[in-house]
DNA sequence: CCGGTCATGTAATACGTTACATGATTCA
DNA sequence: TGAATCATGTAACGTATTACATGACCGG
């Protein structure tokens, strides 16, 4: 019945670390936990109304007289408190759906070389995610926010499954070359 | 535009490798692909019925008189056409939620203690997914299915991957424990 | 004779993206 | 001055799950 919400948390996770605009939520999301979560505008503009009806959030002011004038959100207590009920739940394990693997699974039905192909291209892509990874690592050094460890914690899991996959490119070309 | 219809290359797919009712699809489905794709009793019936509809399937004699008899689908040369055209394409690439990371990200709010369970939880399930895969490789090995190196690689993916989140809890669990 | 699996299918609803609409500000 | 980015928001659409409906068949 109850399906999870999940982009109500994003938001109030985000906005637990410092008061933003739905635009700086999107950003933040694009360069922090791109690789693991995403949200679209037409998801993020309606929750942080729904948020804000619920007062969960409250905006803090925002200029007049203007239409669409940047709006800066802040967590309230009640906010607060549900995402650390939500943060306190066990996570719910979803299976993606991995369409190269799909693809590799029915590949009997086009030639070796076709599946090479594919294979060759995610690797590449592999390679320049594990560098702009390794780039954030050492920017995150850096860093003296609390929430540091946890940041790396995630990215680390990045690192690991990435490289991970960049093994198996290449067993799976050894592999297809016989 | 063009949204990718995927489940219709999935079934495809299923009967490229014999004739299959919905049923079976989605068993088979269950046993091999379930770590990368899935499909719910929602998706398969309606698109078969859309497959049939387009000629790309065709019903192989179902008993008739009975309301829900089963019916078992048989791929046609239109099918298999539109399957290797699928196949021939360039995979995109989607990125997946994963809420145990969003979590995590968001951890400071909880106390540590928390995280740790959450990731010794996901171990857990690991360890487990682990020992399915490594039992189906050692069943696969006494298949003679031409399909059989390409079921091999996407298995190797999953105990790739598997295993690197295993190494990943580790250091995780040690990096939160001080 | 009862519970589990086989088997197909629909309805309600939720989830999520993309395209569109609108317009200000910034910087080369 | 024109392109890029900032910035919010809605509409249309497609994707996917869950619950429900229905009933046969088989093994203990």
């Amino acid at each position: 019945m109850n399906r999870s919400h999940k982009t109500k948390y994003a938001l109030l996770g985000m906005l637990s670390q410092r008061p933003m605009s739905g635009y700086d939520i999107k950003k933040a999301l694009q360069t922090s936990t791109n690789f693991f979560w995403q949200e679209s505008d037409g998801q993020i503009y309606p929750a942080l109304a729904k948020l804000l009806a619920d007062k969960s959030i409250i905006c803090l002011a925002a200029k007049a007289n203007e239409v669409r004038a940047r709006k800066v959100y802040k967590i309230t207590a009640k906010g607060l408190k549900e995402l650390k009920e939500w943060l306190n739940k066990d996570p719910v394990p979803t299976i993606p759906r991995n369409e190269l693997l799909l693809k590799l699974f029915f590949g009997l039905n086009v030639p070796t070389q076709i599946n090479r192909k594919h294979i060759l291209e995610h690797q590449q892509m592999l390679v320049k995610r594990l560098a702009i990874f390794k780039k954030i690592e050492k920017d995150l050094s850096n860093d003296n926010s609390p929430h540091l460890p946890y940041w790396q914690l995630t990215l680390k899991f990045g690192e690991y499954i990435t490289q991970a996959q960049l093994d198996w490119c290449e067993e799976a070309l050894k592999k297809l070359s016989k």
